[in-house]
DNA sequence: CTCCATGTTCGATGTTCGTAGAACAACGAA
DNA sequence: TTCGTTGTTCTACGAACATCGAACATGGAG
């Protein structure tokens, strides 16, 4: 995989607040936090957010390791997905009220999925123009 | 007042997500919320943290500029309330998840009001007796 | 008016955070 | 093996933040 050593993720147990409201801190995380609330596992690829890959693995990193998401890896892929499970458990009616609060302030709303806002293409594997697109 | 000029707190429509969870960030913080969580309104000098006052001071007012809480000024006092009324009705179940998240987690613990916590405040004894019947 | 108590503001300091580019590591394909 | 893809890690830098002490401003008490 891209990444040489698995990052561990923290029990359910040892997700702390400060961590989760930490992670919550930043647009760019809770754009991919509303991302993911669908419950649907997302691959690395598909994500997209107006920063630099070293930058995005940065947040990602920030959200694993506050028990947010559950990154797995897939011969050279990366997916990743929300632990709803765990924080409803570790902290209930947190994150939907979150999501619920993000959402009406549409918060984060620059990070998105591969193609989606204009002409969504559902085009999946379709590695001709991979041009960065930046904003 | 202590203060000379009155800052301004944010209108119900002003208050912003990004603005709320970043004040839920810092432990301090936390702990103020949780303390003025009971929705009653309390004097400065019944706070207790941790803190230069100079500090505490800060926290309050990224609080304010939050619309987390509300200050009012009385002589030379000043008077701070949890804004539960507006936070709800612009992110509902927000506070009280967070709230409740940072119950569980004891977050915020060594903020307290005058005369409860009980380590760290040997000789408190002020001059004018302070004393708070608390709860 | 002159102290004194109460907070705010300013200046300084050390830390954390978001960001990006470059180097690196691991897998799949040619 | 060599190359291309995919993420992670390293390093660096500027901005934002938490913290404190000192100076300041305001209102009440004497």
């Amino acid at each position: 995989m891209a990444a040489m050593k698995q990052a561990r993720h923290p029990e359910r147990d040892e997700i702390t607040f400060i961590a989760v409201v930490g992670a919550f801190c930043d647009p760019i995380r809770i754009g991919l936090v509303r991302v993911l609330a669908d419950g649907r596992e997302r691959g690395w690829g598909e994500l997209r957010a107006p920063v630099a890959k070293s930058t995005l693995s940065h947040h990602l990193r920030v959200l694993r390791d506050a028990g947010v998401t559950r990154t797995r890896q897939e011969g050279t892929r990366c997916y990743v997905e929300l632990r709803r499970d765990d924080l409803d458990a570790r902290f209930p009616g947190l994150l939907d009220a979150v999501l619920a609060a993000a959402g009406s302030d549409d918060t984060g709303a620059h990070v998105g999925l591969a193609g989606d806002a204009p002409a969504a293409r559902p085009e999946s594997c379709n590695p001709s123009t991979q041009h960065v697109d930046g904003r």
